[in-house]
DNA sequence: TATAATTAATAAATATTATTTATAGGTGTT
DNA sequence: AACACCTATAAATAATATTTATTAATTATA
């Protein structure tokens, strides 16, 4: 069996057509026609029905089947590339979503220096969903994520490197008369984290849950320009408390019996890209984190 | 990309030796040394390090990665030639436990009869855990199963058909002083599965966790056998509701605050092999036994 | 330490396989 | 009925894999 005749019957498959296949793969029709064959003999069984004429093509069950197997396959042969590439380059290509990344990076400077790991480091910046798809499909070698739940993904693994809760906070200057009071946010204004963020779902589902209906002025995809507007005492907001450790002139809102689920800080890579020992000890580095 | 290729390598790399490797796959050793160079040149990294003396024959990390890779690959090309040919020969391999098929199967006999099924199914009675394994090579194409635990494995669907309980179980001849008490076994002979089951495990769990020493007089693998022995007076038995449900002669022994996990019927199948419409036709049925 | 035995790499020849060109035979559309 | 569009087939050609024959390197052993 062959890889080509895989990838033109998965195309064919999609087009279902053998003579737009063929432009697709820059070739004449009949090289669509005799890899199908190949296919089908190799098997025994069909795998198109064939009308011969217009979008008449139809899989069998057994193509549908075959076609199933085939996109595991070449996914899988992207992976090979991909990590390839990587361990060719010694580059290796890290997910970085902001606000993690200038918590935990301070954290662990100096050990990458030391180990000369800052060179090989690709970072690639972006949200935590996007980076996750990178993920899987290979883009990305290994990346940090915020997330409220673990990976299902079983070709994923990863390491839990902190669990940081979810927090209310607003600028020093802003003055509230304790005990704060859940239906006391309605009076205030709410600058906020855009959709790109796990943080959206978590503030929908906590305004829903307590029956909040905040006036949200302003959302943005920056964390820090979303800090500075706090702090400007623009209004308030509701942030993991990893964005805020360490960073002056903002106070958090103690709001009793408040239920929200966790900001998992998490360190997650590709289970079958073990064997680069370059990784490998990135993972060490990062899964053995100093509490400081 | 070529699959020979792939075979070439995980052969090479599991011999360690080209000529070795040459000589299982009744080619001559240069087709190998080329083999591997195409890889080598397509991926532009060296994939073993040749120090060309006997067993210096070492993978490099990217060696080792694409082999990683490989072997999913090949695993995938497998579950192709298991699924096509079962779609081709309109055969399904079923797997079926004892207990649960003679349990269950009445309960389906006349819809399968009615929908021609019956002359489709290859049956291969087995045990459930070696019934999981061919499961996962794609020696079976479903399998009913019992099991204490739902699969984890990512490849594998299920329904749960039933979930039964451990029982424990004697003749009717057999007669106790009520009520029972989970001391009281110890005076007591025990019949019981042998290490092929499930129940071996749940029942250690069990003597275990109520810390009584039993006397097992007898172990087999044939549940029937054990019944008619406990029918027979010669000893109680521990075994799944399963078993037992509709059997004359048989008591079950009421154990208040009994603690055991539960015995799940189950229906597995790969999720890969769902376009089959025979197979979907089975899975249907059997996921929708009527509670008869 | 020389020599034989074993291993892998290379070049050139050969065998095998994939693709193209040219063409024929369907099927729906106008 | 003529045309446009599709797929299949045969034969020729191109591309690729494998073999044969040989060399170079390494170890075992006499």
């Amino acid at each position: 069996m062959n890889f080509k005749d895989l990838r033109y019957f998965q195309k064919l498959s999609e087009k279902k057509s053998f003579s737009e296949t063929a432009k697709f793969f820059q070739v004449s029709q009949p090289t669509i026609t005799y890899a199908l064959k190949r296919l089908e003999s190799e098997y025994g069984v069909m795998l198109v029905e064939r009308k011969s004429y217009a979008n008449s093509l139809q899989l069998t069950p057994a193509g549908t089947q075959l076609q199933q197997h085939i996109q595991r396959i070449l996914h899988e042969d992207q992976l090979i590339s991909h990590d390839l590439r990587r361990i060719k380059s010694r580059q290796i290509k890290v997910g970085l979503p902001p606000i993690i990344t200038n918590y935990l990076f301070p954290k662990v400077f100096s050990t990458l220096r030391r180990e000369k790991l800052l060179s090989t480091i690709e970072p690639i910046v972006n949200g935590s969903h996007k980076l996750e798809q990178l993920l899987q499909t290979g883009q990305l070698d290994i990346s940090l994520l915020g997330s409220t739940s673990l990976p299902q993904d079983p070709n994923l693994s990863y390491q839990i490197i902190r669990a940081h809760q979810f927090k209310l906070i607003a600028s020093i200057d802003h003055h509230f008369k304790m005990p704060l009071n859940i239906t006391d946010l309605a009076q205030e204004d709410f600058i906020l984290l855009d959709e790109q963020s796990v943080h959206q779902q978590v503030f929908q589902y906590f305004t829903q849950k307590y029956q909040v209906v905040p006036n949200v002025i302003y959302q943005t995809s920056e964390y820090r320009l979303l800090l500075d507007l706090v702090k400007q005492n623009q209004g308030i907001s509701f942030i993991t408390e990893t964005a805020i450790l360490g960073e002056g002139g903002i106070q958090q809102l103690p709001i009793p019996n408040l239920q929200l689920p966790p900001f998992y800080l998490l360190l997650v890579y590709r289970n079958s890209s073990l064997p680069d020992p370059q990784l490998q000890k990135l993972i060490d580095i990062f899964s053995t984190i100093p509490f400081l």
